[in-house]
DNA sequence: CACAATAGTGGCGCCAAGCCACTAAGAACC
DNA sequence: GGTTCTTAGTGGCTTGGCGCCACTATTGTG
């Protein structure tokens, strides 16, 4: 406990320090932590389901470093404006994406010395849910697009560590499919249960058995029906249902089994 | 897109940039972020399993803001040393439990203009299982502590929002009990299975049954007998084992079914 | 009216977990 | 030395959810 740098900071120093041998050493780390702060930014990994396949929404930076490479969203916290970390991942959110409230997870934060060029810095990173028939995006449609995710990469290199970031972040949906109920975040708010399946489908990158799929769905009693309502398609029409309670978290008994792990 | 606050920083504000009409609002945020970037702390929940209880090492402040209150060791990254958050991390854990290696994980990054009444501040925590029979606390006793938890909390006000933060930890200890191996870093080197299920029925506060355990943890195949030895108690000495591979994860195929979720 | 296409149901077997009774091996006590 | 206590370890039956697959239901189309 002799080294501790801990929480002690700015306006108190001078008033209640010890006269300690370490205070030199104590005094040297702390400028050195309050001078060389690193910088904080929260970056997004906004995921949909869109023509048969996941795709994320990228940016394109206009500034260096990486100027003209494809980014995830994201950008420095404003301690002005955002009361907390997760305010200002929804507050980006929807300047990013003209988003109303889906589903939004933190999911890690990554801080090196090396993963910026310009020095040390640290991103919280959430991962984001929607629809893709509820996405609008502002501003320039050159500065922001849909890309499709194969696998768990793009088809092309990301800025920083973005490629390791998207990586994460859909290792953690896939594990995250497997056992809860989140999926309906990517689709709208009324869909059918081949439409739930199929989202499954996609994004675990193996087909599911229908019979197992709805027992499954069903004993979970986290859909509405709704009364009358049908989708047509080419076959028989599909029953529509609505989720049930946004806010409660339901999870499978059993994971769905994925042949290769 | 018109409002994006990116990763765009100091050395190249003036050369690259263009001249834009959002560039006096750009510059504004940009200043704020600049100059009022949030601390940035690395916080840890370091867990045992002693005397029958799961307990947490808790160190008393010796500095306002809550001075002489019981926090979570932690404290600021420091950009010379640490090339990582996660290097952070490791060394604030020999700094703080003199511990070589035990299992260290990423919890979740806490951040909010009022957890800290100097101001923004942001924490990113870890959580650290050792066995109890390995730890050497450094320096003075009276700074450092091992306290039982009950339930998800001990029994008196934590610094800042920590209580939170062991609540957080402990839930999630518990969820991942229930379907991975990680009760091993609880224990020594050398165990016994009945050691192992106590420290599962420790953290899970709920009985389990004898033959399922051991069912469980044998067709998971991460235990090595350790040939003749055996562990001599009140009755029937017992076989002990040896974790198989501390990198590998293992995941049981179902959760332990938990009574009261 | 047959057929294609998709939605939805039902039944069988498997596998891991719950439950519980049983055996095994040592210590303590008479 | 045998009985009893205590803890370790095994085995068998039941249960519940999932994989698998066949079957029915309801629409459109030619």
């Amino acid at each position: 406990m002799s080294q501790r740098d801990d929480l002690t900071k700015p306006n108190t120093v001078g008033t209640t320090m010890a006269a300690d041998p370490d205070e030199a050493e104590f005094l040297r780390r702390y400028a050195a932590s309050v001078y060389e702060k690193p910088s904080f930014t929260v970056d997004l990994v906004i995921l949909t389901v869109r023509d048969e396949c996941l795709h994320v929404l990228l940016v394109k930076r206009a500034e260096h470093p990486f100027k003209g490479c494809w980014a995830l969203p994201g950008g420095f916290l404003d301690s002005h404006r955002d009361a907390s970390v997760d305010a200002c991942a929804a507050r980006k959110l929807v300047e990013e994406a003209g988003v109303r409230a889906p589903y939004l997870e933190q999911l890690k934060t990554y801080g090196s010395h090396d993963r910026d060029p310009r020095g040390w810095t640290a991103t919280t990173v959430y991962f984001a849910l929607m629809a893709s028939e509820s996405v609008r995006l502002l501003g320039n449609q050159e500065e922001a697009r849909w890309v499709r995710v194969r696998g768990d990469a793009v088809g092309f290199d990301l800025a920083f560590d973005h490629a390791r970031i998207l990586a994460d972040a859909v290792e953690r949906l896939r594990s995250k499919l497997e056992y809860t109920h989140i999926a309906v975040h990517l689709l709208p708010e009324e869909f059918t249960l081949p439409e739930l399946q199929r989202t499954y489908e996609i994004i675990l990158q193996q087909p599911l058995d229908k019979s197992s799929f709805r027992r499954r769905v069903m004993q979970a009693d986290m859909l509405e029906e709704l009364p009358g309502k049908q989708r047509d398609g080419s076959g028989r029409p599909a029953q529509l249902y609505r989720f049930r309670d946004y806010d409660r978290r339901t999870f499978f008994p059993r994971s769905i089994s994925r042949h290769a792990r």
